[in-house]
DNA sequence: TTTTGGTACTTTGTCTTGCAAGGTATTGTT
DNA sequence: AACAATACCTTGCAAGACAAAGTACCAAAA
């Protein structure tokens, strides 16, 4: 089945408007490295590449959303890991309810 | 409580991946000029100012999704009355389809 | 010990898009 | 004529997504 350009066009630009939302919504669960959050998010449907995440993880961070920590690999050289802070987790409950707002918005129009 | 800045903006770009999606489910249900869907969409608490409308529906217009006519108005300028096409609908149901599948998404990182 | 392959992080340049601000045009009222 | 209200349109800037290319680390094979 063909999915054309315009329609990934579609779902690409729905994801971006949510794309913060998500990382703050995964590093809630638990900490993670760059890498991991990119197979998690590509398993939850949500595609981003490292050009995407890498920047948008550093604005997070600087400000003060989230921090990092340096830790070994057991394989290869060592990895970032990103865990949210307070500030982070005041942020995703703004963005929990922005979220619903956007929900409940979109279900009015479509009335 | 003191809406900041940042909510804002965390209000705004979610906002943003859906606008184009906002349109065509107001067109769907009838034709409207640029300025009545400002209005509509305030209702609806998805906030669009001019710059961001016009050029947005010309681009809609450009890709055949929508068309337009000139209509006369009891008062003031003639107005650009927007019409969605046929393949505008055809596009509004592959929105509709990465509407859900977005909800889907975030409702499974969640958990 | 050099090479290869896998993993991970980072940067650069381009393109799209949202928006503030300013502009043009038409009509009716003062 | 001047003004106010309504509409439409454009320009310039800034933010952000992404492709692509680059850097670095480590271990195992050659």
């Amino acid at each position: 089945m063909e999915k054309n350009v315009t329609t990934e066009n579609v779902r690409a630009q729905m994801r971006k408007g949510v794309l913060e939302y998500c990382i703050l919504l995964l590093l809630a669960k638990e900490d993670a490295y760059a890498s991991s959050i990119i197979s998690k998010l590509k398993e939850a449907n949500m595609i981003v590449v490292e050009g995407t995440l890498y920047p948008l993880l550093i604005r997070q961070k600087n400000q003060g959303l989230l921090q990092y920590r340096w830790e070994e690999s057991p394989q290869g050289p060592p990895r970032k890991y990103y865990a949210i802070t307070d500030k982070g987790r005041e942020q995703l409950e703004e963005m929990n309810n922005a979220w619903q707002e956007i929900v409940t918005t979109i279900e009015n129009i479509k009335k």
